[in-house]
DNA sequence: TGCTATCTTGACCAAATGGTCAAGATATCT
DNA sequence: AGATATCTTGACCATTTGGTCAAGATAGCA
């Protein structure tokens, strides 16, 4: 039962660490590789192991896959916490927008990994689109609907207005190599996040009838 | 120089309709699968010839990639052409989003395969993005700038509300799946598409202050 | 201190896949 | 009609890659 004092980990120790470091390192390849393209045995490299060490804690590239992707679905349940009726409607949007944006900028491969899920048809989270996102998002469109009801923002179709929520705010994620080619820079930078937020900020604020 | 009158194909007919087949095919499977996960096989097999007559036309994968991408791209360049100085801001901006929408919906497979090469770092058109694209949306944006100072919009960062509008139209294309589950829906259907670009004009053209 | 369960890894394998080849078919030009 | 360039395709090959195996190492426990 007592662990050990010595530099000598654990087992338990040992798969813990061992589980994180191939996750983070799943999710970088699958993000810039896709599911096809990545292969465990360049996995296994960037997280500093052996192919069959990879395997002997995913047993397939799929099941790695799936909990790569379980990781990323936990984070996209969380960020609408801001969106509650008792909230002040502008406030609320614009936590929401930075929270995004935040995620955006923080945990890129995240956000690209499930963006290529979604762009081939979402073959692994079918399932989770449809239950539980679909829950949330309709929960969520209620407490819009509530506040356009109450007068306190502007008319709007409450689901378009999430789908692009979500567009204006990933795309900084997804599609950064574009924005920085647009922009003519190498790689964008914490200060075009924050322009950016305010840009899809100001505009949807505006384009609710909540500023100006 | 006479062509024939009879069923026979000529080899130049034969070219191009073979090599339409297969640009139409590769499409669809490179979307669909990505660059990875695509097999000439399957592609040959869709287009409704042997695989070896693919690699007649286009020697390697990569060939045919660059083949359709660069068709895509060119679809690219003609959208903005609404977006000019002389134009009502509201009717361009307006044309530009229904354009845009229009794209998603009748030509998913092409903005899936971009927004595919966007993902993974756009490996095989950096240099459009850096160059021609970049050169017309700066130009775009002078336009944009105009209005602004003529007092015509309300003030925004023009290069993030391009970005903006086309994340906001293009994930009608590529995320497709995530939006018709969450409306439980199996497939958008057109009035899903006017309805989303409504909503998206309604809100951009409130944001810009061009509205109510 | 042994015994067991967990972890590690070099060597290996079967399947999938991009691409080739060479022989035959078809249109075109003289 | 004959020669030639283009097109077609079954058979084939080298490489890549997901995954296995079996033997050895290490921690946990009685």
């Amino acid at each position: 039962m007592r662990p050990q004092r010595k530099a000598v980990a654990s087992k338990q120790a040992i798969r813990q660490e061992n589980v994180a470091k191939i996750l983070e390192a799943a999710e970088a390849v699958f993000a810039t590789k896709g599911f096809s393209g990545a292969t465990t045995g360049e996995i296994a490299t960037r997280a500093g192991i052996p192919k069959p060490n990879l395997h002997y804690y995913f047993r397939t590239k799929a099941a790695l896959y799936r909990a790569v992707l379980d990781d990323i679905l936990a984070l996209w349940l969380d960020a609408t916490a801001s969106i509650v009726a008792e909230a002040e409607p502008a406030d609320a949007l614009r936590r929401y927008i930075e929270a995004k944006m935040a995620y955006s900028r923080t945990r890129p491969f995240a956000s690209k990994v499930f963006a290529n899920e979604l762009l081939h048809g979402a073959p692994a989270v079918k399932g989770f689109l449809g239950g539980a996102m679909k829950r949330l998002v309709d929960d969520k469109a209620k407490v819009i609907e509530g506040w356009i009801a109450a007068g306190r923002i502007a008319p709007i179709d409450p689901h378009h207005l999430f789908f692009v929520l979500w567009a204006a705010t990933q795309t900084y994620a997804d599609f950064d190599c574009q924005i920085a080619a647009v922009l003519g820079k190498k790689k964008l930078n914490p200060v075009d996040y924050d322009r950016a937020g305010e840009t899809v900020s100001t505009l949807i604020l505006r384009g609710l009838g909540l500023k100006g």
